[in-house]
DNA sequence: ATTAGCACTCAACGACAATGAGTGCTAACG
DNA sequence: CGTTAGCACTCATTGTCGTTGAGTGCTAAT
């Protein structure tokens, strides 16, 4: 579809274009050095690129900036991943050699780094605690009429909840019941809790303990229930676009802010990435507000089974190598790190 | 100190720009017809004014704006903290009719509703966990070597952190531990947990359980030490202050967010503020990156004992009368909600 | 096919005048 | 004597108008 020399300039075109973030003119590429041909050549080649949809003009005697198209064909054809900086490979590497005991943390620490290291934002998506299961259920009477109730997932994540109790239950019967629940429910997944528990933890407590009913209606609240076990979103490094140029105006970043803030429509984004890495530029990202934002994803799995997502936010004119690059590694890594929780 | 007609007019002047955001001249304030002088009389005052630090000039041929003295004075002498917005006030009550079930909840909810009533930014303090005192202590044993250790305060907080359990461990020792640490530190406030732990379970653990030096270790590390259960921070409408005219400067912007993103900063910040209503205006806060700010705080408590704080960061421009009177309903609303708890 | 040459376009910048909101001062007024 | 009308003055803001220069597109020469 593309000659060799127009991809070629192309290729200069949005690597001067990402250093810069300013439209690139036919001198300063014939300058370059790397594509050798005068600026009138160049100036015809990049009038065709233009016609055929992968640059754009701001305005008549401006230099070229690359289309989202352009921007697609860079990264689908083009971008080369060079050796992504080793230093800061292994810089992320050392960060987590003491090993870290949560996996919240993980998460967290990672998204963190990458924004650091690519100073862009970064989004993270925590594994899914639905394909976890259970592995202890507790509860903690705190007076007459309130206990906290704890869920332990086999992945060692912990979540807890007040509920109040029902009236006039006995401390016995509490321990009966938490007692029956562990050992019907202990191993299922997250997901079928609630349907087992009336299953499989239904007559059982009904043969053993007063107001079975009651006590099986204050059970449901206290598991998580499915829909509002949300995947976590872990930010990093949300102020780093303000230093991009394109966000010199403060009504974007206010609607990108917003954005960012709106944890279910983040997570919605990144659950929706396939496997591997992903790249939306532009208009390809559904929401507005990142219209002239690009986002890089990576799902990173054990044996098949995706365990989270990692995502990095960034102008159009992002450093694709770099970030590519980065979030393969790290992907990886995280992969690898996680496995221990999931053995 | 001031002539009657002084405070008219500096009252007036605070009025005007609090809501203009614009240097406010003689003129506009003569028109407002409650200081019935004319415009020369006023800029008389103005000048005498001025002179005596309550009011600054942009620049020679434009209107007055309040100085940090003069903010200061109207706060403390001329605010009138009129019937709170009624309608807000009900509107925040019905929020919490339902009852919320957790402190964190209750805590970040109060954040955001503030947040939403006056547009600016609100920062809220837990209750510190330290005045708790344990209620339940629980080991989940995940594998052969680690655990997920849970601590219960009497609030009904849950923290919950892995540890890696001493080698070949038994089952039983383990039962036997987690047994003996809540019969000897069930109650016992989660600051001297750690020195209890030596002084009281040592001994009784050396009793019945083997290897009891490498497991009291383990113990130590499944508490939460003392400074590192920082009181979490909520933040609420940290977006809000970029719709304030002042805030047009993305630079300014980015290093107001930054400091937003520095949760032991705010936590220092609040922790220190007095009981009750504390207004912090403009360089009187130590952080630069807000000395075009003010903070209101207001710190709640039970029978004297303070249970957190809640604050409004804005402009020093702000409408401290509403942020005042809001800060001071909610935060006894605060208190009274909380009461659940802490019976 | 490539490139030198040239006319043309247009954002960015600076100079300059016009505008107008606001002041400070002086003198008149009740 | 306190108040106010009048007036000259200041200065940020706005708009206009060349100038500059980076960059293009086209044509003709190589």
């Amino acid at each position: 579809m593309l000659t060799d020399r127009q991809r070629m300039i192309l290729n200069a075109i949005v690597d001067d274009y990402i250093r810069s973030a300013e439209p690139v003119g036919s001198r300063s590429i014939s300058k370059r050095g790397d594509v050798g041909f005068s600026p009138a050549t160049i100036r015809n080649e990049m009038s065709d690129l233009e016609e055929l949809g992968f640059l754009e003009q701001p305005h008549t005697s401006a230099g070229r900036i690359p289309s989202i198209k352009g921007y697609r064909y860079y990264v689908d054809h083009l971008v080369r991943l060079g050796e992504s900086n080793v230093k800061e490979i292994t810089n992320f590497r050392s960060f987590f050699a003491e090993r870290m005991t949560e996996i919240e943390q993980v998460t967290q620490q990672a998204a963190n780094i990458l924004a650091n290291m690519t100073n862009y934002t970064s989004i993270a998506l925590g594994p899914e605690s639905l394909n976890h299961s259970l592995k202890h259920f507790q509860l903690v009477p705190l007076n007459a009429d309130t206990a906290v109730a704890i869920v332990v997932t086999n992945t060692g994540h912990v979540e807890n909840k007040m509920v109040s109790l029902p009236e006039g239950i006995s401390m016995s019967d509490l321990e009966k019941t938490v007692h029956i629940l562990n050992a019907k429910l202990a191993g299922v997944p997250m997901v079928r809790l609630t349907s087992k528990l009336y299953t499989e933890v239904g007559q059982e407590l009904s043969r053993y303990v007063d107001h079975y009913e009651s006590v099986l209606n204050m059970l449901e609240r206290a598991l998580p229930a499915g829909e509002e076990a949300e995947q976590r979103v872990y930010l990093g490094g949300t102020t780093n676009m303000l230093t991009q140029p394109e966000f010199k105006d403060v009504d974007k970043v206010k609607t990108l802010l917003d954005l960012l803030d709106e944890t279910p429509t983040l997570s919605r984004m990144l659950s929706s990435a396939p496997s591997g890495i992903q790249v939306r530029i532009g208009t390809e990202n559904e929401h507005e507000a990142i219209n002239d934002c690009s986002v890089i994803t990576a799902t990173y799995a054990i044996d098949g089974q995706s365990l989270g997502t990692i995502g990095i936010l960034g102008p159009t004119r992002m450093d694709y190598a770099k970030v590519i690059g980065l979030l393969d590694i790290v992907s990886k890594d995280m992969a690898m790190l996680l496995s221990r929780w999931y053995r």
